[in-house]
DNA sequence: TATGAATGAGCCTTCATTCAT
DNA sequence: CATGAATGAAGGCTCATTCAT
């Protein structure tokens, strides 16, 4: 009971916070190559260097720990997002903007999006989770409110405005599942290269 | 062991089959709802209706079961896309007749489809997954051969072929995670939105 | 999950409610002798002959198990003090009767009654344990009637029933401690020695 | 190892012994709510306010910690038996001293009564546990010995002695069970019944 | 074909205890 | 004196699978 009690002394509590970063990201990676039922504690002690209870310092158990793979992703994603649609620019230029942060994001987090990706199923039926769809959710209103502006100002014509943004969404998501760091491509030019796709679809109705 | 001997007198055999495919079917839709490794076997039973050692004439194991349901999804998608380009027609044309079947079968296949989305890490790892893996691969060969064949003809220009194509997946491999069949969209219709959009963007450049 | 479905066929289902009976009492023979945190369910599979899975069969959990321990001891002694108290015979009569029953349940439970009584504080704070909690308000109720019923008709006068009571769940209560079915008394004797003591204090107010 | 020196100076040492006390005391709270095995050390900890550490400066272990609180009960409760008994009055009269030092103590005592009588099977069976056994044993002993003299000097004839000395400590230790200080019952009036009982019991015969 | 009892390895987690600070 | 990170054995329980019936 009681485990996971962060230390209240600050030189203590910066460590213990470093750790923990370090747990979780070691679970994501660990998570996306294998999946996250098939990855068992052991195998994350062991890839961790704690032991077995060790581990339980910094972690509530595996669910809160996936939990926390998908806050790490989300939460700073949507705090850059709203800085971005906050400052007075015109819906195309805030969508590129909103799409280089994203997949900036994205390249720096490959395993927690993979993660998140194929924990849909939990992610979807379980009540604690709801504050992690809330935010992906969130997100992706925000996306929609650009191309609603857009349409607004008249820069923007869109057919189907759902469907495009299901559209986007798919590309996006699906990037992490073939990108590599060290390909040909960059995530700005990924970015890019969906935004362009999206303006022209949106330049021709 | 040896459990999956399927009858040889053609009456019992057809049932057999059909009852197989029930199975199958039942369990794509419990991991899509679930998960692979979240469903337990004695949930599939429940499902089926079958006792624990019944279900074992129909499927040789778990492992096996969730390649099984991949050969349904993939099997005659791909089984299909060569009879389509085989026919001596225009590669536009070929692409829009490729994502009208492959959107068809999504919209007739899509717990088979999130499973196989989930699961990418084993089917990604194992070696018993090879086949599967080369199907995917073929399909996915298929579809850029078209556009090869565009470009060749000069009725395609791609900035970046392969980029286009990536792009193409993450649309289509996002589609069963919003579609439902009671929704606004028919499948015909998102095959043709997603065609539209390469053709433009390879129309631009 | 729905690991503990008794068979339906009526063959298997009286195998099934035998073995069952025999796993509780061993339980209840293990948890009196080391008590029930102490004893683990690696020792419980070992005096069953079970193997780990085996066991859940018959049981649901651990926890579980112990409530059926307290329920093969109390729910009998309800229901055949219960018929004592039908019967129309004067107070002092029903008082040895049900005394005479006790005891010989309490001989023929030893183990329950230690488990019972060790585990108190379990059985008191739990909410799942309301119904035992439930029963044995009902059997001390029971007695407590006895005992006005004899007030009632002058044949017992107590300075403080209550009290005269409490005396009287002590001292049975107890018995299981040190009562051994190779010693010098028998349970007869017992409920009549308590019994005796109890109604002498009743003739003297 | 031997983490538990009390310091030496006079000053620090009676901090360090009060301190020990609030610790055994607070264990017997809790072993007695919860039980000894279903609380765990991080409950006792939070409960001293402590933290891992800290406790055990005051303890060895938790299992040394049970028999302290054993130790807290039986030794003063002996060595007031012993000075009653030591005492030359009449054997009624030392009985019904005993009874009185015997639930005052339980009165002040009730955790420790109830920790002692839930923890039975660990006493039994424990060679470490044999202090403890022999004080139980001599206390109870002390009891049979003022019996045996009131049969000596005629003043008290049981049928069956060792059934009647039974009858009494099960009364006597069931008594935590029921009684709280809040009630309506004092310790010396329980004392008076429980001692009115036997003596009633032993003029009869 | 089908049942369901049984297996046993392995899962996540807890917990008493230690020790560097 | 006291902290809290860390250990690692053991805990209860699950689950894919087998096999006698």
């Amino acid at each position: 009971m009681a485990t996971v009690t962060p230390p209240t002394r600050p030189a203590l509590r910066e460590r213990y916070e470093r750790r923990r970063r370090e747990v979780i990201a070691t679970a994501a990676r660990l998570f996306a190559q294998r999946g996250f039922q098939a990855t068992s504690m052991s195998e994350l002690t062991e890839a961790t260097g704690l032991a077995a209870g060790g581990l339980y310092h910094y972690i509530e158990s595996k669910d809160k720990l996936l939990i926390s793979i998908c806050d790490e992703l989300l939460d700073p994603l949507l705090e850059r997002a709203r800085e971005i649609v906050a400052e007075p620019a015109p819906p195309a230029e805030q969508l590129r903007a909103l799409l280089h942060a994203w997949l900036a994001h994205i390249a720096g987090h490959r395993d927690h999006m993979l993660v998140f990706a194929q924990e849909r199923h939990v992610i979807e039926r379980e009540p604690q989770w709801r504050r992690v769809r809330g935010r992906r959710k969130a997100f992706e209103q925000l996306l929609d409110d650009v191309l609603v502006r857009g349409e607004a100002d008249g820069t923007m014509h869109f057919e189907d405005r759902g469907f495009a943004l299901l559209t986007l969404l798919g590309m996006v998501n699906y990037t992490p599942q073939w990108w590599n760091p060290r390909g040909r491509l960059g995530p700005e030019q990924i970015a890019d290269g969906y935004c362009d796709l999206i303006l022209r679809a949106s330049a021709s109705a």
